[in-house]
DNA sequence: AAAAGATTGATCCATTTGGATTGATATGAC
DNA sequence: GTCATATCAATCCAAATGGATCAATCTTTT
């Protein structure tokens, strides 16, 4: 049996949906992964913390950590890698002295600008495949899974004590 | 802004696919990762390749890798918890003295059986917001991505030089 | 058939990761 | 107002990660 048979049979059993996505983005972050470390010398986390930051002035460690699910250590590091970096600048709240508010500097809005560039160019060679309607209609189909409850939040693999889940309910009650 | 608020600004920008993407399979993967870890005792790709070890009696290393997108010595290093673990044993091949085929074993099978279980379970868990045919058009698309010739060689994403791409031409001329 | 090159899987090792802890601040209970 | 509890972000440290190298084997070239 081919690889190519082996990969369509896997695709077709089970747990196709858990394995086509799971294979698709694992596929995608190491080609983008790769690029952005070799090219900006960050980690990915990094990029997309300063995403973060530049659309949303003064967001919070924790709040990025929330948009993009990971440890709040990851976030942690990747402020200060930043920051040391001249990309952003860390502001005590005012509001709130456990705080910090993170802005991204004119350097990492200009740093940022040229990676973003280069992801839209790999997000329409990844969707190339699909027509414009397509992309559309997979795009709300992925939204309406990411707006369920139980993506972060699982009843049949355990009680989640780690720091990913929070109280998003976006979506809650649709 | 609320967090939902922010959550929704990022999904309606210009890197709304890639972003949601990532933002479900890295969602679930911290619930995912962190139950087989804490339950099995093992990491996700040690599960990951008993799997294909198991839907593949005599699967060569390289294939599991090209099964699920993860570098050489991850794979290396999971064959070899499994085996000491006892869930899998390994027979040098006949045919190339270089390759190694793996077979689970029956306590192999017997605990990705209880595994897959728990997986099929937290699939319908992630995919309950779609109905039955929602579920079927979300999978043929990701489908056609992943086939689509771009998901593991990029060209805006520079050379790959990694060891995950390969000639892998499923679908090509689709 | 010898030499050069390619491929497989194990191992090496510097870096990254992430759960847990800590220190600082804020909130709630009494 | 004091004490207990909760929350934020930084740091600690054992474990995982992944690029690079290596030894063994196979293939191709001449």
């Amino acid at each position: 049996m081919t690889l190519d048979d082996k990969l369509a049979r896997v695709f077709a059993d089970d747990l196709r949906e858990l394995m086509m996505i799971s294979y698709i983005v694992l596929g995608n972050n190491a080609v983008t992964n790769r690029f952005i470390e070799r090219t900006y010398q960050m980690p990915v986390h990094a990029w997309s913390s300063l995403y973060a930051i530049a659309k949303f002035p003064g967001i919070r460690a924790k709040e990025i950590r929330m948009i993009f699910p990971r440890p709040q250590n990851t976030i942690s590091r990747a402020i200060s890698l930043l920051e040391s970096q001249g990309y952003v600048r860390q502001e005590a709240s005012a509001a709130d002295g456990r705080e910090k508010r993170v802005f991204a500097t004119l350097a990492g809005v200009d740093i940022l600008a040229e990676m973003t560039n280069y992801s839209r160019k790999r997000q329409a060679e990844l969707f190339s495949p699909l027509s414009e309607a397509e992309r559309q209609v997979f795009f709300d189909l992925a939204n309406k899974i990411a707006a369920g409850p139980h993506l972060l939040q699982s009843d049949v693999m355990g009680q989640d004590d780690s720091q990913i889940a929070h109280d998003n309910v976006r979506g809650a009650g649709n």
